[in-house]
DNA sequence: AGCCAGGCTCTCG
DNA sequence: CGAGAGCATGGC
């Protein structure tokens, strides 16, 4: 086995340790599709019916940032480098205009303490619209525990191995396989049985055509949601957070998420629980940006930074 | 023990 | 329209 290298600088700001921790907290777990261990973030993921290990780790800083990429795996290829550094951009949104966020909402004393608690935290990427979506709705409902669980499960099950030095990482299985695993090999994950019928069905809308998720990055937002929102086991939160998390929209906003009700109404209600609705309305503060804002909002909650921001 | 989790569908008024 | 039941499972 070999590995090819490249080269990749990210828009300053950009904090490689923030961005891969906020990855690795979406699809972590016992076994994780994104990890970030001792400084290096790994990915699994396919070329031409290859499963390659992508990793990147951090040689600048977050005013400096610059970024190794490495392509690891069987019969890689010089050329598979400047595939993985495209993924890479991709999964940790090194291109993302940060600098543009912190003027249009920093003016907010409550939101500039969080941003400058995670400055450079960029909003990273689900490397596919249908990965976001199996992983969204595994996660509905159930506490997070739980679904980094049963996503660990889907993982060692299904996912796509690839072993290096005493460890083995997973690429995310693709639909033709859940679809092979039918509605009993999904059961057996622990998901419940409108679950395994909501993923089998995108995973044959995606097998027959029917459903072009990866072509939805073209459309617009309202496009996007009003498409998803047709799909059974997809409904307003669903679609919000893939367009946030798989297609980079910085404007994606799931209104009807419990755990940003709370935030929202820790930082800047009475106490009292928001409805959906109030929920809404207060995202409009940050019209444009609302999805990023969620983005800082959760990994300071992750971090636990709400206690000395609201004191 | 019972209730709740980073929702959604179905049913019923 | 809006409201309510049911779903699976692990933690508290």
């Amino acid at each position: 086995m070999t590995a090819y290298h490249a080269e990749l600088i990210p828009r300053s700001p950009f904090s490689f340790d923030l961005t891969c921790q906020a990855m690795a907290a979406h699809t972590g777990g016992p076994v994780a599709l994104d990890t970030y261990e001792g400084g290096v973030f790994r990915r699994v993921l396919s070329r031409d019916g290859r499963a390659l290990l992508v990793s990147a780790r951090s040689e600048g800083s977050v005013d400096r940032p610059r970024l190794m990429v490495e392509v690891w795996g069987d019969a890689v290829e010089p050329d598979d480098a400047k595939w993985a550094s495209g993924w890479i951009r991709h999964l940790l949104a090194t291109d993302e205009d940060l600098a543009a966020f912190y003027d249009a909402v920093g003016g907010d004393p409550t939101l500039g303490k969080v941003l400058a608690r995670l400055h450079g935290l960029s909003p990273g990427r689900a490397a596919t619209v249908f990965e976001a979506l199996v992983l969204s709705i595994i996660g509905q409902q159930i506490a997070a525990t739980v679904a980094r669980l049963i996503r660990a499960d889907l993982l060692q099950v299904y996912g796509t191995p690839v072993r290096r030095d005493g460890a083995t990482y997973y690429g995310f299985p693709g639909a033709e396989t859940l679809l092979a695993a039918g509605t009993d090999g999904l059961r057996k994950l622990r998901l419940s049985q409108r679950k395994a019928e909501y993923i089998l069905g995108i995973c044959e809308g995606v097998g027959t055509g029917t459903l072009d998720l990866e072509g939805m990055a073209s459309l617009t937002r309202e496009e996007v949601v009003g498409r998803l929102v047709r799909v059974r086991g997809i409904g307003p939160w669903t679609a919000e957070w893939v367009l946030g998390r798989a297609l980079g929209r910085l404007d994606a906003f799931p209104a009807g998420d419990l755990a940003l009700q709370r935030t929202l109404s820790r930082l800047y209600g009475d106490g009292r629980s928001l409805s959906e609705r109030e929920t809404a309305d207060m995202g409009r503060r940050w019209e444009g940006y609302q999805g990023l804002v969620v983005t800082y909002l959760f990994a300071a909650l992750r971090l636990r930074l709400l206690d000395e921001i609201q004191a």
